[in-house]
DNA sequence: TATTGTTATACTCTATAACTATA
DNA sequence: TATAGTTATAGAGTATAACAATA
């Protein structure tokens, strides 16, 4: 049993100085968006990483597993679940690579590419919602910081 | 097994459209945050949640759990385990509040004001490095419109 | 030896439903 | 009846070590 308090506590309540780091800032729009993502593919079964992969795989067909992992960012052991979840929902083909046969090639299905299509229509739509309070200019702006920063 | 393919895969790899979607950017620059997060503050066992917790528990001492969660996005039963944990660690204490007997009022400890100093210190150094690209006037301008699109 | 994919596993963060004690 | 905190639980995302097949 906790001790009670004879602090009725303050009135007014402030975020300090947590509002003047970049990673709280951060983390905040991330959580908006990945909401707003959520809300946005409602019933097709994509997740973000779900979507980035299809993404990825559509406009490097037969790119391989461990690479685009790298690119997205998302570890080796990581894309094996995955992988096999995309797989079994009919959305992508893992095949050997003849030149290597270490390893497997990734190629979208036509349901593959019907599920990416009607994402990123979704998503797009969305996102110029949630943007729509940045002129076109702060847009470019705001890319072209984030990507400074993330190729550091 | 998988069956073998006759494409030997793109030799030039392309992000696509995924590059000039605002999600993909903001998560690639979470990705790179977080990892910088968790660097600077190792050994003192803080993660984010636990530290914007000190930070706003610092600032506005007595505040409860409820009305903390809210302001930082963390739902009511998440917050129960963590400030368990920071109770734990000794860093935070609960006490009942007498205006609200079912409301419990957060107070840091000596040992949770230093465990907070020392963080802010380590994590203000290290987004002095990753922001060290972007000019004053840019970094305002980033904050400005990450709080805008977080507003929405 | 090094690399690709895999298994196993653990930790963190997020989310929902149902409960308790107070209001 | 509504609210603050809690319990239980599940789903995502991330991380490391060790292994088999192939290079």
């Amino acid at each position: 049993m906790p001790e009670p308090s004879t602090d009725a506590g303050t009135e007014t309540l402030s975020f300090g100085p947590l509002e003047n780091l970049f990673g709280y800032q951060l983390r905040r729009a991330w959580t908006i968006l990945r909401k707003d993502f959520t809300a946005s593919v409602e019933g097709l079964g994509v997740r973000h990483l779900s979507f980035s992969l299809l993404s990825l795989i559509s406009d490097n067909p037969g790119i391989n597993q461990g690479k685009a992992g790298e690119m997205l960012d998302i570890q080796r052991p990581n894309m094996v679940s995955l992988i096999n979840e995309m797989n079994e929902r009919g959305w992508v083909e893992r095949r050997t690579d003849l030149q290597d046969r270490r390893a497997l090639s990734l190629y979208l299905t036509e349901e593959g590419q019907r599920i990416l299509a009607e994402s990123f229509n979704r998503i797009e739509a969305h996102e110029e919602v949630l943007l729509g309070q940045l002129s076109s200019a702060e847009k470019d702006q705001l890319f072209d910081m984030l990507k400074r920063i993330s190729a550091s």
